[in-house]
DNA sequence: TATTGTTATACTCTATAACTATA
DNA sequence: TATAGTTATAGAGTATAACAATA
């Protein structure tokens, strides 16, 4: 494709055209079909419902993995919890502090190896989790309310061969 | 759900158990089927495909946009640029900056209005969207190589809804 | 008064290197 | 030597407040 081509295809817009003032009618230049710019403004759109729903309990959607994962997994490492989530084992260790630091979740010094630790909720974490996943149940219907929960089980499998597709592809 | 229920529920492992030490046998707690948490890791394998393939043009996600929506909106002012890409104007301004000091775009005053700038891509600039405009093509054929052409549109289609029914629960 | 661009600032997420104590 | 956790640090992305110039 030539300059022209390209000066054709993208300049439909010029700052004499009276639209130009107006926000709604800035081109995205295909952005929007594009999966990677699609993901993100969706995920930021959930995001921010996340924060909505959790902002009085303080939990942010990392936290809420690390309680989740923790609650499911008791007297796991924090190796492993940073390997489930894709989180490098250095930014584990402040995330682990809030916790602590909130009676959430405790770290427990393992017998058989003294370097490591065993994760477990508190009893006040346990309570948290519960509510989360309660609300979260809520917050899921209320995303899918459009697409449906067929739908819903759409969007995942997409996204997870997506997902695949694109790990294959950075190995 | 009780406390009992919930331990009923999370606690299908526990620090005697020998799979344990395996990372795989980590369970996530139902995260994975979660829209939010789904959204973000598939985002994260796509954004790093990304940095992959455009690593050589030294472009990242955001300066892709950027340069894509100037392209299509020659004349266009930042405040305009950033509420088409959700970018807030102070984050704005050490964008174009790069974008400028690697003459890929310009600031040009605006005699009806002196306080903005209207943004145009330099030569420089068109050819380089050019190029990241086919390489893009290509990407996105490898990512939605396993869903076909098919499943890259109801991705799309259910992407768009969900991000609208988000917004709309965030208005 | 309101808007445009700018600066300063802060917080979160992510990534790397180097350190310690254990294995 | 290798591993688990830690510390320090740096780069991005995102957010707000305040300012000057202009409308």
């Amino acid at each position: 494709m030539g300059k022209t081509a390209l000066m054709k295809r993208y300049s439909r817009r010029d700052e004499s055209d009276p639209a130009r003032s107006c926000t709604e009618n800035v081109e995205l230049g295909g952005l929007a079909d594009l999966i990677g710019y699609a993901l993100k403004r969706t995920q930021l759109a959930v995001y921010q419902d996340f924060q909505r729903t959790f902002s009085d309990l303080n939990v942010r959607p990392v936290q809420y993995a690390l309680i989740s994962v923790i609650g499911c997994n008791p007297g796991l490492k924090q190796s492993q919890l940073g390997a489930a989530l894709e989180i490098k084992r250095a930014n584990i260790v402040s995330l682990l502090d809030e916790l602590e630091e909130r009676n959430l979740a405790i770290r427990s010094p393992v017998a058989a190896d003294r370097r490591s630790y065993a994760l477990h909720l508190t009893e006040k974490g346990m309570e948290l989790l519960e509510k989360l996943q309660e609300r979260s149940v809520e917050e899921e219907k209320r995303l899918a309310s459009r697409i449906g929960q067929k739908g819903r089980e759409q969007l995942l499998t997409l996204l997870r061969e997506v997902r695949e597709t694109a790990d294959q592809l950075n190995q």
